[in-house]
DNA sequence: ACCTGAACACCGTTCAAGT
DNA sequence: ACCTGAACACCGTTCAAGT
């Protein structure tokens, strides 16, 4: 029976619709770009492929969870091939983590399902991980202190992003005014530097904004990170 | 007309029983603590306080989003009272981000609420920011370089307990043989560090994990990136 | 093999009505 | 002022049945 490949995809069998995993993925991801994670849902899915919602169980395992991890999985591979690492381990970091946030960057809406959540396909991101624990142990890490050095980069600068990322509370701009007037209410005797920072940290700094990062991206603070880690690495390898 | 503490609740008027939003902000942290984030209901919570669900909305403001920042917002109230801050800035920041974890450990399933999503009751934290500005002036940091700093510290160590304490996937346990299968088919020519290292790094690193930071704490990788962080500070002053 | 169609057990939120 | 009771418009997931 040849039912592999013909070109007409089964014509007259039931399945004419021809769903297929690839395309499921691609529309979550451009649902998700565009209506936000908490606006996903696979009804909604299903309404624009036009098929029932149980259409998709049959594609992606069992559950939403398992969509969840595929997308999170797509989402960071192929970040940096072999040939482009720098022989130079600082240059290999910065490297690296420039362009997992810029991808994460392309898709801010989908980001909390990496760093938020523990979403995945169950595949890890072996390249990733091998290439930054390369460049530690070119920088002098070694057993134990490596693995703790990999889990403050890690943790540190996709933590960084996920929480530049996180999605904004729901009434956007309705929250500026409420937000203002709490800052003026403030007492400067009290809190002198915040009340004078405020001017330059609103919504431009953690804790004081409600726009989230692909609004307003924390560019300095992430570039900052990137230098005063990798500094710090190499002062504790001088001691 | 007397209605106000009078001994007896109120005992013949429709509100008899009593419910009041600290007793639902409090119940509903004994929920999540109990069932996580992703099983807590309005619903659910109005069952163990054996009201209406519409109940919960008379006393929290229209949402549930507001009760998540009411939440969020007692998590991290009082961390460090002002005479406790150290003349040394390096002390402030490593005692203010320690309590700071403390404090999330004791309610790991209600840690996304803070950096994850940005729920807030719109009053931003002010005593702690003020700290850590005030710390990092006294390192040296003046203006926008000081604001950037203010984004390293805040972004890197709270985003990385927010990684730490982000949910476990659903079948908690039955990750370890599949997970485990997948490291022992990689090619130990192409990761040689990773295979290496995937014992000391199993459920111990970011990324080869599968259990959560309540349940697998990473001290050492957060103590390291304080530590760095700290280290990369004074070098970035010292040039 | 792939999808329909219907069903089940849930949600968050609103609103009139009661006391 | 505070809560009931019912309703509305949604969910995720399962399962027999169709082709």
């Amino acid at each position: 029976m040849s039912d592999k490949s013909t070109k007409k995809p089964a014509l007259g069998r039931a399945a004419a619709i021809g769903l297929s995993k690839e395309q499921i993925i691609a529309e979550a991801i451009l649902l998700i770009d565009e209506a936000g994670l908490g606006a996903f849902s696979i009804r909604e899915l299903s309404r624009r492929l036009k098929v029932y919602p149980a259409a998709i169980y049959w594609h992606v395992g069992g559950s939403k969870a398992d969509l969840f991890g595929e997308i999170s999985g797509g989402l960071t591979a192929n970040l940096m091939p072999p040939q482009e690492v720098s022989p130079d381990w600082r240059e290999t970091l910065r490297a690296l983590f420039r362009r997992f946030r810029a991808r994460l960057h392309e898709h801010p809406n989908a980001a909390p399902l990496l760093g938020a959540q523990m979403k995945s396909n169950g595949a890890p991101n072996a390249p990733w991980v091998e290439i930054i624990l390369q460049a530690l142990q070119q920088a002098g890490f070694e057993g134990q202190e490596r693995i703790d050095a990999f889990n403050a980069l890690v943790g540190g600068l996709e933590g960084f992003i996920t929480m530049e990322l996180g999605p904004a509370p729901e009434g956007s701009e309705d929250w500026a005014d409420s937000f203002d007037e709490r800052m003026n209410q403030l007492d400067p005797q009290e809190y002198p530097l915040l009340t004078a920072s405020y001017p330059e940290m609103r919504n431009r700094a953690f804790v004081t904004r409600w726009r989230n990062g692909s609004d307003s991206p924390l560019d300095g603070g992430f570039e900052l990170l990137l230098d005063t880690l990798i500094l710090g690495l190499e002062a504790r390898r001088a001691r």
